[in-house]
RNA sequence: GGUCCGGUGGCCGAGUGGUCAGGCAAGGGUCUGCAAAACCCUCUACGGCGGUUCAAUUCCGCCCCGGACCUCCA
């Protein structure tokens, strides 16, 4: 067993990663808020947690990952009122477009996927522990979280209650003890959604919803907490509060990581700045893009800012190309090495380093086309482990084993290449064999401009002509 | 203002106290009827100034620049 390191936010250091409970890992990342189309930052945490769950579920026998679906929220709210549709409408839509995007994508649904709306009661239930404890109070039909009351209180995003006052940029309203107190319940009126609680029909706070469902999927204590940089303050500090006070436990998830930001023109994407393009809008540009969009997100490391770019997806296209070219050629059946396999994906261990791990991909595919076309793997080898020597097809196995983990499909390389089978250039390639084959260049070149006109490259090799789209 | 994270070659992007990242782009070559693909070669970078050290891109300090967060945010 392979030792995993992460970067653990709680502590601001990397750190050796041992699982609460040995044989079962438990994992909560932070989903969305279903009210409109995911955009491109909101998909790095669901691709980055994709690979960290694909990677558990390898090393380890049993995994629950949990990612929520807030589907109670103001902002929920206010675009129903805009757009007159009713709320479940909206959710039920933007879930079922979330989970298209992300397929798209290729991650995989995490094991539990629990709403915010299913676990009202145990969002109640918490809220009571907490006034039990000592840790909320009832004001003007609401409950409040106070921070006052829990020492730990800015531990996780390294502040102390000065720091945040300072700052702060909201109103205080007035039925606060402390204006740094939060709210885990909040009244409503006839015309918005609610539930009947002790404190009156309400609903929830933002931040309750995260610990009723970990805590009801993975229990009080659990391994890992994710989700964006983002929501280090204040949404899991909160979590971190209300878990924690409500259960008197030393910790809510033991490790905490937080993917970085995804950038436009060097600024943060985000809905609010209106700089934002969604997962559909890349998704449109070709049957090529999901996969090329997210090598791009996983040629950053995960904690640093990426800077999107349109040009930076064509650059992760032409590259996927080049993976594909390699597919496409006959290779015999073989087994992958293990040792190439677990050379891709050992960087993974450390800090799930996804950038190193695809340039060792990169080398496999070397050595692959190294055993089938011909060339020299010296540049490789001095970067491999050992002199390896694959027999033509053992790097391609590795390389489509370890891409899995990595969540690359690589799989239909000519449906990538041509986007499906198109019989007139088939056609058209089987005149030019013939002119070919009398030695009528001409006649054959002509032919292959056409098609080059039509975004259609040929390819000649030892196993005959195959194409490809541009 | 406070807290935190970064600044690596034309671009992207790993990593390291001391002869190698890698990719893209560019240039040259091998192969090919010509191409494409593939392979080979070239392009010797680490924000600035000090300090520690035999040796610093890597450790320490200061400065400059960029970004995130400071109760909508992935």
């Amino acid at each position: 067993m392979p030792q995993l390191r992460f970067h653990n936010s709680l502590t601001r250091r990397e750190e050796a990663f041992t699982p609460l409970d040995a044989g079962h890992v438990r994992l909560y990342v932070c989903g969305p808020t279903v009210y409109d189309l995911a955009h491109l930052g909101n998909a790095r945490p669901v691709v980055v947690f994709d690979v960290l769950a694909r990677l558990l579920r390898r090393l380890y026998p049993r995994v629950t990952y949990a990612r929520n679906i807030t589907d109670v929220d103001d902002k929920i709210n206010a675009r129903a009122r805009e757009t007159g549709q009713p709320i479940s409408a909206i959710t039920s839509r933007t879930t079922a477009d979330f989970h298209r995007d992300m397929a798209a994508l290729n991650c995989l649904p995490p094991d539990v996927e629990p709403t915010a709306t299913g676990h009202i009661a145990e969002m109640i239930q918490l809220t009571e522990k907490l006034i039990a404890r000592g840790h909320a109070y009832a004001a003007e039909g609401h409950v409040l979280f106070s921070v006052g009351s829990f020492a730990d209180y800015g531990k996780l995003s390294g502040r102390n209650q000065d720091e945040l006052l300072a700052g702060a940029r909201v109103d205080v309203a007035p039925y606060k003890r402390d204006p740094g107190d939060f709210v885990l319940w909040k009244p409503s009126d006839a015309d918005t959604p609610g539930w009947d609680s002790p404190w009156g029909r309400g609903r929830p706070g933002w931040h309750i919803e995260c610990s009723a469902m970990s805590w009801r999927h993975l229990g009080e204590t659990f391994d890992i907490h994710g989700g964006g940089h983002d929501l280090l303050f204040p949404h899991h500090e909160n979590e971190v509060a209300q878990s924690r006070a409500a259960f008197g436990t030393p910790f809510m998830a033991h490790t905490w990581l937080h993917n970085g930001m995804l950038l436009v023109d060097g600024e943060k994407m985000s809905k609010s700045l209106g700089n934002f393009m969604t997962v559909q809008d890349v998704l449109a540009r070709g049957s090529w893009a999901g996969e090329a969009f997210r090598l791009l997100l996983l040629r950053t490391h995960y904690r640093s800012a990426l800077d999107f770019t349109l040009a930076a997806l064509d650059e992760c296209k032409a590259e996927l190309d080049d993976f594909y070219a390699m597919l496409a050629r006959p290779a015999p059946e073989a087994e992958a090495p293990a040792a190439m396999v677990d050379w891709v994906l050992e960087p993974l261990h450390d800090d799930l380093n996804t950038p190193l791990s695809l340039a060792r991909l990169r080398d496999l595919r070397t050595l692959e086309n190294v055993a089938s076309v011909g060339g020299s793997p010296a540049a490789v080898h001095a970067r491999t482990p050992s002199a390896w020597d694959p027999a033509p097809g053992e790097a391609r196995a590795a390389i489509l084993e370890a891409a899995q983990i990595l969540g690359l499909p690589l799989h239909d390389a000519a449906l990538w290449r041509q986007g499906g089978g198109d019989a007139e250039v088939e056609a058209a390639i089987a005149a030019r064999l013939a002119a070919r084959a009398a030695k009528n260049w001409a006649e054959a070149d002509r032919i292959r401009d056409d098609l080059k006109a039509q975004g259609i490259i040929l390819e000649d090799g030892a196993g005959g002509t195959t194409w490809r789209r541009a």
